[in-house]
DNA sequence: ACCGGGTACCTGCTACCGTCAGTACCGGAT
DNA sequence: ATCCGGTACTGACGGTAGCAGGTACCCGGT
């Protein structure tokens, strides 16, 4: 490697992370719906130092999400790790496994709450024509995309444990994810907190429904029930 | 009214449907992300034509949606039927709910599968900037919302009739089917039939997941929790 | 050893192209 | 007189070209 090139190395990581920063500010104050040129402007810089850092725009959704996605793994994570540390040794332990679900879930809408329009960014995942559709590559992308693969591996985990097949695993990661994203996309759409659904509510309804399933919201008892009216 | 503006009412609804038609062929053929000018061009007129009859691009976007929406709802409510009607006087009631369920999951991955392109389109809903974000009209867009509405009056009902709360119900129905799209967006992306899941297996997951919930799946010791299958 | 020219990469800028949403306007039908 | 439909435009935006600097590294001549 000659020298002249590996120099940049370092100034280049950290210019494309002052980027990224600088685009979830122009985000914010502008709307998820930028056009590149203002994010430079507000960057203090032009087009041309963002297209030469991310191939077009969707390399630099890429990055965003990227970021996004440490961020949030690292809230549900933490979350996560209070509530095993708040509950070790207590007297439920049963109640541990739902409780990390709701603090998750939790981690998840504090970003809807807190960054909406960033939310909405992340959320839009651009929409490539087929001509263009790469087999590789958008795997890193999309926040939910890693989560739920993130949580799949847990479930695969627990269901093995439990003696059971593991196939369901990645499909149930995806669907608990978008569980949550599909709340929370209309708690945003209804104005979040302004809706009168707090965060705590949503948080509690869909643990509840992640956790029970709708089951036990049928009365099992007698053969005369039909949901349809 | 004018009788010289009233003679063409029932032109113009069926031109409209004519162009949400064409529309529809455009974007199996081209993708999801048609122009406006290839869509009038497959459908033998003029861009003109289509802003005449939808204010703009979202205006299109609503009346796409609201065509597949009226279409998956009938398929939904069909395979509804169909197994309302087979377990009608059967020996086990109590299981209707749940292939209720399962037939519902089944109708939305139909779309998925069959025809890929115009649900790509329905489910990436056009991003607007916030000076233009209207509190109204946008309630009737999009598919998922439509039929969580309905999934989540449902629930709303089996919550009544089970004597509970029926705060949850608007939040469930969103999240189950954002659970079922998570699902069937990622199956989609790896591939759908081609990505060595079957539509049978991931219906009966998701069935599974959103009937029994998680609870199922990590080892319990208290005994109020349902048994695991 | 060191000095200077070439090199490899950065930065900023202006100007441009192609595409595409959306509009103005005109001509034609009834 | 009023609606239809088409052509031809505008404007915004993604993306590119190409220029003029600037700075650290490489290397060969002295």
């Amino acid at each position: 490697m000659d020298g002249r090139s590996s120099r940049w190395d370092e100034h280049r990581a950290q210019r494309r992370t002052e980027l990224v920063e600088a685009t979830l500010r122009a985000i914010r104050s502008r709307g998820a719906s930028v056009a590149i040129d203002d994010i430079a402007a507000l960057a203090g810089t032009s087009k041309t130092v963002f297209y030469r850092h991310f191939t077009d725009r969707a390399g630099l959704y890429g990055a965003v999400a990227e970021r996004v996605n440490a961020s949030i793994l690292r809230d549900i994570s933490r979350a996560v790790g209070d509530v095993l540390a708040l509950s070790d040794g207590q007297t439920e332990p049963t109640t541990a496994p739902r409780d990390v679900l709701a603090a998750a879930v939790d981690a998840y809408l504090s970003l809807v709450e807190t960054d909406p329009e960033v939310y909405r960014f992340i959320v839009a995942a651009p929409l490539v024509p087929p001509s263009e559709r790469t087999e590789t590559i958008d795997l890193a992308w999309s926040v939910s995309q890693s989560i739920a693969v993130q949580i799949g591996g847990l479930i695969a985990v627990a269901l093995g444990a439990a003696g059971r097949s593991t196939d369901p695993a990645p499909t149930w990661g995806h669907a608990v994810v978008g569980m949550v994203r599909a709340a929370g996309d209309d708690w945003l759409r209804a104005g979040a907190a302004g809706s009168g659904t707090s965060r705590e509510m949503l948080k509690e309804h869909l643990t509840e429904l992640i956790w029970g399933g709708l089951s036990a919201v049928f009365p099992v008892t007698t053969d005369t029930d039909s949901p349809q009216e």
